[in-house]
DNA sequence: CGTCGATTTTACCAAGCGGTCAAGAACGGG
DNA sequence: CCCGTTCTTGACCGCTTGGTAAAATCGACG
């Protein structure tokens, strides 16, 4: 049933793009500085934009930089995004790859919720990136959801399901409980500014109260009595 | 510290806009059934795509309706936005609002993140319209942020500090309690796409089940042992 | 220092955008 | 069925947008 992959394919396979006329692998140091100055800007354009809000020239702007100079580095505004994305994806499911099965259940969980809101707190625009290609319907990521994602999900899913076999762990659909440290963590990167006005709260102490809040709140509801 | 509020004070002022001729306030049934349309298209587009991204004629289309006479309704785009976020506001803290100082601890949260629930199930769009303003800045709800959906949790933040200090729930923050909540709830909406990915749910049993899995979450969590 | 590829910029284009205008079509109360 | 009002539309406008062409400039290396 593998359908129609051509729009997102790339996302897998392409390398990532080198300017035209380069396309021998070698890499200027120019050549590093602009893409990654271009890709910082666009981070900020794209997390508070969106895909189709966001314009080559505002990108081009915050990165310092002429619109055609940017497009000598990039073909397209698109592949821009794909980019992003891309490197995203890289590290985006590392706090769940490094569950241990092997480790105390307790522990892990507080581990996860601990390194999942630590990428809020230090990431919170390659959040609000991810959360608003997922709102779009996820038309470039589509394919990693159901592929990638959908199989580490099942794995740490099975792992825990071995926890609470073992009795260490409260009965609990895994892959909401999962569903559920994603969404409380994540929220405070993708709704800072609703966050910060509830508390009026000018620091980064949020943070702090929040990864004890929601430790408790899953410890407490995790661990059996 | 009353600060500007030029830019959305007519989020809270201004009248429902009546089509340019027709300042009397009487709307004819061919006004409520077009400017009803043109919501709902708007609704469909803007939630999906957030304000820039969204455009008049893709609008217009949705609506089955040239845009000259969608903006005979409407004096322009970000109008028609601005009315759909005001529509909104009216029912979206409903639910909070509903949480009852006398009732049962255990049974009000129930209650609040079951019709939380609810809400990303029959009104999704709604909740990705709201997450997208919010994700921009909140540009136009700012002020009400601050204002009146601070007012609302500082008030149920109290009934829970009561709560709490009677024995009848575990000592938490009542602010992240309450950002748990939405977090948890609206993901199920907001992020649709990936929930359905990870479960290939074709139905709508995923409510259901989390539901149960929230609703014992919660509430194994506060309720003191 | 000269040369050749790498880089940057100026000028430009076609399509898309939000919005206007004036004229025509449909409606509804008398 | 008449006529003022409401509604609808095609044509249009100025600006923005994604992207291109080609010339000008830079810079590293022999």
């Amino acid at each position: 049933m593998a359908q129609h992959r051509a729009p997102e394919a790339s996302l897998i396979d392409a390398p990532g793009r080198a300017p035209r006329a380069a396309r021998t692998s070698k890499r200027t140091r120019i050549q590093r500085e602009n893409a990654g100055r271009i890709m910082e800007a666009a981070l900020d354009v794209f997390s508070r934009e969106g895909f189709r809000g966001a314009t080559i020239d505002q990108i081009a702007d915050a990165a310092d930089m002429s619109k055609p100079n940017l497009l000598y580095y990039f073909p397209g505004k698109e592949e821009v995004y794909r980019a992003l994305l891309e490197r995203l994806l890289e590290t985006w499911l590392d706090p769940l790859r490094a569950m241990d099965p092997k480790g105390e259940p307790a522990h892990e969980i507080r581990g996860y919720i601990r390194r999942k809101l630590e990428m809020a707190r230090d990431y919170p625009r390659e959040s609000r990136l991810f959360a608003g290609e997922i709102m779009r319907g996820a038309p470039l990521l589509g394919e990693v959801l159901r592929g990638p994602l959908k199989s580490l999900v099942d794995e740490k899913a099975a792992v825990i399901e071995g926890w609470i076999a073992e009795g260490k762990l409260v009965a609990h659909d895994p892959r909401h409980l999962i569903f559920a440290i994603w969404a409380t963590t994540q929220h405070y990167a993708d709704f800072d500014v609703q966050v910060r006005a509830v508390l009026d709260d000018e620091g980064e102490g949020r943070f702090h109260d929040a990864a004890r809040f929601l430790e408790r709140l899953f410890l407490d509801g995790l661990v059996p009595r």
